[in-house]
This record gives C-alpha cells, structure tokens and sequence, in this order.
DNA sequence: CTGTTAGCGCTTTCAT
DNA sequence: ATGAAAGCGCTAACAG
C-alpha cells in the first residue's frame, strides 16, 4: 500500500528500483513537470508560490530526485562530459596532471572521464573523436598526440585541447614553460663550472621532449657549453642503455639531465654500474619531481613543474571553447622550482 | 551548392558541424528512420531488400553516422559505459589494472571511465552513487573501499563490483589471491632459514592489506616463527618510519615483506641508514613488481600479481550484474609468481 | 504564477 | 518488406 511497495516484485529478485523522475515530484506535489524543471533549475523567473517551490524541494529531496544526465543532455545538446586522453604509462606526472583537471572540472560543473591508452602504441587523436561524435562527452583533452605523420590528421570539428603537447593546429594548446624549465637546469650546472652536459630523454617525436631539447641546444649554445642529446624510451631500459651510449662519447659530460622518472632509474643504475660517481663524476638532475628521489641512494635533484595548475588550466581552455568556441595557446608557468637535493655538485676538477 | 556549403555560416566563425541522425540517412536514401535503425543495428530480422539495405549501408558510411549515445541510452536505459573509481595514488598497479578493465570492456562493447579520487582522503563508494542515478554510468567498479564504518553503508541499489577490495556486501566482491601471495613470500624466506619476519604494508582499514596481514600471520605461525607487522601510510615517508621502527623491535626480524612500491623506497633509505645490508642482513621482498626494481641499487625480489585480470574479471563481473543480476565473489589467482632478483638471501649466521 | 506543447535522436511494437 | 507512432526524461518557448 505503501510507496515501498512497489520495491517488491514477485520472483523475489532484489528488484532494482527504478530513480525518482520530474513526473513523479510533479505528481505528488499536484503541479505540472515543468514547474518542477523550473523550480529545481533555479530558473531566474522565480514566479513560482513559495509554498509550491518548498514542496518541490522537499519532495524532490524525499525521492531523492536526481536529473537523468542522458535526457537532459539530449535535449540542451551538451553533455557536461569531457574525455581525458593519456597515455597508459607509469609516470606519476599523470597523477598530478588528473587531479588538477579533475578539481577544476568539479568546480565548473564538468565531469571528466579519463581514457588511458589500453596499448603501448598511442592511437591518434583523431581516434577519439567518436567519443564527442556520439555525445558521450562535449570535448577531448588530449595528451598523447605524437609529432609523426599519422598524427597530423589531429581532432578535426570537434572541441579540443592538447595537454603537455602541442598539436597540429594552431590554438588548441595547452603547455608548460619546459624551456623554462631546462634553463633553470642549464643555469644551475653552469653556475657550478659545468663545460658538458647531457640530456637523456624520450623520443624526439613527444613535442614535450622536443621542446626541452631545443631549449638544451639553445642554453649550451648561448653559454658554449656542449650537448650530448640522448633519445630512447621513456623507460629504466631507455635510460641506462641511452647512458652506456653517452659515457663513449667525448667530452664526457659531467652534468645530465634525465627526462622521465622511468629513464632515471635506468640512468643511475648505468652510472652506478660504470662507477661513475653521483654527484661526484657526474650531476644528475630529473625533470619529474617524485617524493621517491628524495629516498634514492643519493637523493635526485628535480626540477618541479606545476602539474597540477596545467590540468586545471586545460579545463578552463576547452570550456571556453565548447561555450564560446574561443581559442588561443596557453602557456602555464607558475609554480615551477628546483627542488635541490645530493646529486648535484661543481664540476669535478 | 554542394554539402559543404552548409558548413559555412555567416559571421564566418568555424560553425561546428551537426553530426549526421537517422533521419538525414533516410531522407537521401528515401526510406523512413526505423528502416535505417533496423539496418544500422543488424536487426535479426533481416527483412530488407538488399538493394536498400545497401544503399543505407553506403550513405551511412559516406555521412559518417555515429548514433548519438545519449539518445539510444535513454531509449534503451543502459548507457554501455561504467565508471572505475581509484584512489588517486602513483602505484603502478591501477595502471596496469585499469589496462585489463579497458581492455576487456572494449571487447564487450563497454566504455569505462576512470574517476581518480581527487583528494587524499577516499570519499565512500556511496558518493559515486549518483554516476548510475543520473544514467552516466550502468556500474561501478570501486578500488577505493576502506574498512571503516564510514564506508559501511556501500553503494546500496546500483550494480557495482569492488575491485581488489571487499565491500561491505557480499557477493560484489573480485580479489586477487593475497595470501597466496604472501604464501610465496613466507614460504621462500622459511626455506632460507629466515625465523623473524616483518611486514610493512598499508593501513590496517585497507581491506588488501588486512588480507595480506592476516595471511602472514597464519603462515608464520604455523611455522613457529615470529611476525612483526608493521602499519604506515603508503608512502615513501611511512616505509621508512616503519622501518625505523621496526629495528628497535627484538626480535629483529631478518626478513621483510613491503605492501607498496613508494614505502618500499623508504624501506631501503632507512636500511641503509642504519647499515642494515640488503640482503645481507634482512631480504626485502616487495609486493608490488615493477620495472624499476631490477635497476635499484640492489635489485629487488617481488611477487608479481595478476593485475591485468584481475582488471578483465572485474568488468566480466559487473556485465553479468547489469546484465543479469546475478553476482558472486570472485577469486582471480593467476597467473601469480614470485621474481627473483638479489634482495633475498639465506638467514645471516 | 503555471500549464501546454514540442521536440532532442533513437528504438521498438504494431500495422500494413 | 517497410512505415507510423509512441515514448525514454528532460527543457524551453509560448500561452494563458
């Protein structure tokens, strides 16, 4: 006889029961459902009688009224959706990048689903543009575009962001200051008599890395200091064959810095087996600050960039673009440091 | 004249491009909309002309027709995507969990996304609740459950799965085999002649490492030999706490199980700190198998768990609960093994 | 101040 | 073999 009543279902299986809807409140208040949209929106035309607006929201607060976000999306044409693309790696950079994006998302009102890459092989952007396609989300921050031919297509017509990478088209990119960054190393390890420094890091066809070695190139060149660049896989194999190959070239450098945290152990661990001492024989500074360098062997010194304000920045990006359509490059820049520990020291005499 | 010309608007902003409906293939084609829904969707009876069928086909493909998610979920109340709630944490684990999940959601015709829990602290898996009231979700698949009465109340009414946790509902339940695990670990130090072991892992609220706790004890006592258990937070800072700890206990063991990769960083600090030689003195086996262990300074043994199916088995679950209603615990033992490298040895004399 | 109406794009039962 | 019609739950323009 009771509303639980209908919980119950005959064949005894737990009946799932089904979510309150604006008809439902609209019933038992005795009103229209579109007083009840109304009301529950907010609608800045408040003509509704106080005591109609009070049962509303008692009601809809007793059936514990949620929107279905399918049909109200399905009918404003906007989903309050966006899909997050990142590559399925280990380094803890995601991590941060997600939770700034995540927090700035609630504020606004978004919801952000995020799409790790199930394979090794990024796919292109494009590829995720099914998901704006079939309104599953109203935008894509992507980060996992490559500099590579395959890639070029990049996300046509739909509304997009490129996160920590630049993409092919103009004004859909979000970045950090990683020049900055490598000068802040470069200035560093110069000041302390370095002549030769290294940068062992990920393949030339990740823009991120692109930019961090063009700036290497241009801090070294500027100070005639030289540069040994070394690509290889964002992995611990990476770094320690990329240093096997660095420490037969002449000049040795003294000074290196290491892209990913992955690469660093890899790097130390050819320096360790070579007996090329840290910081001794060699300085090491990484570019992806982790608590975990503080508790190496000899604590890595980092250089920490603001991760988090980069997620947060792209929502705000592609926000403006799914409501306004606007666009522009956005460069974050704040807060970034030097978090100095044991692994760098003069150059050796 | 052409089709192209719609894409142009005055104001000579980029106009978005409507996505291609139903209706737009039926009225090129000249047949109504439920004949393309039909065709579209393989509709079992298959009572088209192959002439028609055809053209539909071809136009469809030509439009590039997406079918509008939103639309045919509100029609068919099931959105065919789930939402993984995970702690936001950088253990590598989630990431190769969340690997299978994609993967075998893909497979099934599933979409998952992924919800970081944005903050440090887990919010109970009830306020994720709203992600399947508000027809964003068909499940939940929860990893971030703890044992504390404030999670008690579960995610009531909503089909969901936890995921490397026990939630407080029978039957919802997709674990690996910790004990096993830590079987591996107690029975390979035993045959060492190691008779004091430890444990450092997580919180005790976390239902893995309660698992895992209780599994060691039963195993070390039933070998006579003695347990310290160690509880900190998972981080680097906790390990080596723990470890600090740990030593001023008699007796002390000579043997040390560590729950998480980022402790197991502050597990190896504070041993070197106190010139406790790895494996030397005490051998170190870590619970959580990543690349980076074979490149640490002494290269660490671990046992490495079924992550990837245990992610797959998850999603397989919360399909049948959706589907069917049905449910049942599920264990997921392989394939699990231990990883040797030079963190073990036999019991110093 | 509140009700009516007309869809959003798709699926599905029932006619024809 | 295909069309008509109803409706998923919500919003918004327009009446009254």
């Amino acid at each position: 006889m009771t509303a639980s009543d209908e919980a119950r279902r005959p064949g005894g299986a737990r009946a799932r029961r089904r979510a309150s809807r604006l008809v439902d409140i609209a019933e038992v208040v005795g009103v229209h459902v579109s007083t009840v949209s109304r009301v529950l929106n907010g609608d800045p035309a408040q003509s509704v009688r106080p005591e109609v607006y009070r049962r509303i929201l008692a009601v809809a607060r007793q059936q514990g009224y949620r929107p279905n976000a399918l049909a109200r999306a399905l009918k404003r044409q906007r989903t309050g959706a966006f899909a997050f693309v990142i590559p399925l790696l280990r380094n803890p950079i995601w991590a941060r990048l997600q939770r700034g994006a995540l927090q700035r998302a609630a504020e606004r009102g978004h919801v952000v689903m995020i799409m790790e890459e199930p394979t090794e092989e990024p796919k292109p952007p494009d590829s995720y543009r099914y998901l704006v396609e079939e309104s599953r989300a109203d935008g894509l921050l992507i980060a996992t575009a490559l500099r590579v031919p395959e890639h070029a297509p990049g996300v046509t017509a739909v509304p997009h962001v490129y996160v920590n990478r630049r993409g092919p088209d103009r004004g859909n990119n979000v970045v950090m200051d990683e020049p900055g960054a490598v000068r802040l190393f470069v200035g560093h390890v110069a000041a302390l008599g370095h002549r030769a420094v290294a940068m062992v890091d990920g393949p030339a066809d990740v823009d991120t890395v692109h930019r961090r070695v063009s700036a290497a190139r241009r801090g070294c060149a500027s100070r005639g200091m030289s540069l040994s660049v070394l690509h290889a896989p964002a992995t611990e194999e990476g770094g320690y064959e990329a240093v096997r190959q660095m420490l037969r070239r002449a000049p040795r450098p003294t000074a290196c810095g290491v892209g990913s945290l992955n690469q660093l152990f890899g790097v130390l661990a050819a320096l360790r087996e070579a007996s090329v001492a840290v910081p001794g024989d060699m300085s090491v500074v990484s570019f992806d600050e982790d608590e975990c360098l503080a508790y190496l062997e000899v604590p890595v010194s980092s250089v920490a960039m603001p991760l988090a304000e980069l997620g947060a920045a792209a929502v705000d990006a592609l926000i403006a673009r799914v409501e306004s359509d606007s666009r522009g490059d956005v460069l974050v820049r704040e807060p970034m440091r030097m978090v100095l520990r044991d692994s760098v020291a003069p150059r050796p005499a």
